[in-house]
DNA sequence: GAAATAATGAGTTAGATG
DNA sequence: CATCTAACTCATTATTTC
């Protein structure tokens, strides 16, 4: 835990917890609310807590996104929501049973237990007692409502981390019966790995059959307060498992988040499963949206640190492979919502060849890419392409084993594409900007080198991935947004939106690179834009005085958006990789710090 | 002095193997 | 369950060139 405790001292001396502390003197209660993280040995923990002006409400409890009638109103009619769910296919007798002991308020809390229902009838045998949800939906018994989620969620993850051949010969049985491998993995991690294949099958058909995926793809991480689905999974301890259990307890620290495989997050397009709905914790409801990015493979804790002050939001883990010809596995912690998502058109070329035909010619046999690494600041050298060069020419015809996997290697190593008989190269600035989704020259000029081109590029979003999460904005607000945009390198996020078509009210643009800013300013520009553009240096001058000024001015902000710093996370860095406290990477603090002020702001102002 | 150039592994995870 | 292999990664630094 040494690298929490550093966490921490780090956290003392950063300037804005004074700030935030001002902001937030009439709030003591954060210190044992919402955001507190239970699921720790040690107390060091503790004092990573993110202070939040913003979160006063009540831990535990869930406010539902997305779904019309879910939005509140107490007025709302009971008769109308049965007969949603009926529509699903429950029986009235069951749905009534949820009803009567959610409400009819949270609509996805009923789901949830709805379907755990579903999977306990196929059950019987099953420790029903310990999932009936009687007790967690009220406020005053939260506490002791979440530590008898401790043990299950732990059990979750116990099931999760050990994967046996069980689970193959589960999927290979669900393949056989029809369904598709990622429907069966998918129902696996949904279910639970001991799972019986009725109830996978039965998971499977609800999901088809309500149209609603519905999947959780729990990060293997316990939920921390927000873990409603956690308390609705399936409760199968065996004692053999709860002693193991005890044992990694013991002898683990278990603040990783698991990555989901495949990497799809909520949905991608054109992929099964997606999942439409989901539960926000209170605090993390906007106004104002927001959106936060970063590298998915970051060192151990990182994110769940980032998700802890990101209002305990689950992070979505996105590799955009899904979305164009190039892998960039990213995790999204953002409060959109996630039905009704659209992608960008025209669709991205999805592979090597369609996106850059001319490759096709000179390409080899044995070189099976179909798709690009992931896109980075760095190229390879001509020194490299040059010993590839006479490696192949050395043999003629089809080269050796050998020398195809030292050539593969460093293709993958260095996203190489062949260009002439034995000749490779790395991508073109040009053909970085067209693969990550921005529109052609767009970094070119300026007084920008190629080097920095090929910088900025590799530090940017694949605008068609954060497009489809920004998508659903497009119907909520016709006559255009205001944003923030934090960290906002050549402008990713703000192509996204004007792709989309969400006129660009006010945007205040923070980014400390000049080249950067000049990019977007030139961007701005040429697209006509008839919103205002204000673009600052430094996210540290970012201070209340300055947000209240923007915001009474433009009416507040509808979006915050940002990546920060990744070079302190990143696996490429082999010199500062020193996780969240990095000297750059630790500014994911002034993003958590501006938007909660804002949040804060808006709240205020309301 | 800016820009281009080239060399520089570790950390992590998934999967295979024994 | 321990151990191995394979794969991948929004980069930094020193040096040379212009």
């Amino acid at each position: 835990m040494a690298y929490e405790f550093s966490n921490f001292v780090r956290l003392e001396s950063l300037s804005w917890l004074a700030v935030a502390s001002d902001n937030m003197a009439e709030n003591t209660s954060d210190l044992d609310g919402d955001n507190f993280d239970w699921d720790t040995e040690d107390e060091l923990e503790i004092d990573n807590i993110p202070l939040s002006c913003s979160s006063l409400t009540v831990p535990g409890r869930l406010a539902a996104v997305g779904s019309g009638e879910a939005s509140s109103s107490g007025g709302s009619s009971c008769t109308k929501i049965v007969d949603h769910f009926v529509g699903m296919g429950f029986s009235k007798k069951m749905v009534a049973k949820a009803i009567q002991e959610h409400g009819e308020e949270n609509t996805d809390t009923i789901l949830e237990t709805l379907l755990t229902y579903s999977a306990l009838e196929q059950s019987p045998e099953e420790e029903v007692q310990q999932a009936e949800p009687d007790n967690f939906s009220s406020d005053y018994d939260y506490e002791e409502s979440f530590l008898n989620d401790f043990s299950d969620i732990d059990s979750s993850d116990e099931d999760i981390t050990n994967p046996t051949s069980d689970e193959e010969s589960k999927i290979m049985s669900l393949v056989n019966m029809g369904y598709t491998r990622a429907e069966a993995s998918i129902a696996i991690e949904r279910c639970g790995r001991d799972c019986s294949l009725a109830e996978l099958t039965d998971f499977i058909c609800a999901a088809q059959m309500a149209k609603v995926a519905d999947g959780d793809f729990p990060l293997e991480e316990k939920p921390r307060l927000n873990g409603d689905y956690s308390k609705l999974k399936k409760r199968k301890l065996l004692d053999s498992k709860q002693r193991r259990l005890e044992k990694r307890i013991m002898t683990e620290d278990d603040e990783t988040i698991r990555l989901p495989n495949p990497m799809i997050g909520f949905g991608v397009p054109a992929e099964p499963f997606q999942r439409v709905r989901r539960d926000l914790p209170e605090s993390a409801i906007g106004p104002p949206y927001f959106y936060y990015e970063n590298v998915a493979l970051a060192p151990k804790g990182v994110w769940s640190t980032i998700s802890r002050f990101l209002y305990d939001v689950e992070p979505e883990f996105v590799d955009s492979k899904y979305f164009c010809a190039a892998a960039r596995k990213r995790g999204y912690v953002h409060n959109l919502p996630i039905e009704n998502r659209f992608p960008l058109l025209p669709l991205p070329p999805r592979t090597i060849h369609e996106a850059i035909p001319l490759t096709k010619k000179w390409w080899p046999s044995w070189d099976t890419r179909t798709k690009l690494n992931c896109l980075q600041t760095c190229i390879g050298s001509a020194k490299l392409t040059e010993r590839i060069r006479k490696a192949l020419e050395e043999s003629d015809g089809e080269p050796s084993m050998r020398i195809q996997k030292y050539v593969l290697d460093e293709c993958r190593k260095w996203n190489l594409v062949w260009v002439g008989r034995n000749k490779l190269a790395p991508l073109e600035p040009d053909e970085v900007e067209m693969l990550l989704g921005f529109p052609r020259n767009h970094t070119r000029g300026g007084g920008i080198s190629r080097t920095d081109r090929y910088k900025s590029l590799g530090n940017s979003f694949q605008v068609d991935t954060v497009a489809y999460h920004l998508s659903v904005l497009k119907e909520m607000y016709p006559n255009g947004i205001n944003m923030l945009s934090l960290f906002s390198g050549i402008g990713g996020a703000e192509v996204a939106l004007h792709r989309l078509g969400i006129p660009l009210k006010n945007v205040v643009s923070v980014e400390i690179s000049e080249v950067n800013r000049n990019i977007v300013r030139s961007w701005w520009e040429q697209t006509n834009q008839r919103g205002n553009l204000i673009d600052l240096a430094d996210v540290q001058q970012m201070n209340s005085d300055r947000l209240e000024y923007y915001m009474s001015k433009f009416g507040g902000f509808d979006l915050v958006v940002g990546g920060s710093p990744c070079n302190n996370l990143a696996g490429s860095n082999r010199h500062h990789r020193d996780g969240l406290e990095g000297k750059e990477s630790s500014l994911f603090y002034d993003y958590f710090r501006i938007l909660d002020l804002v949040k804060c702001i808006m709240t205020r102002n309301q």
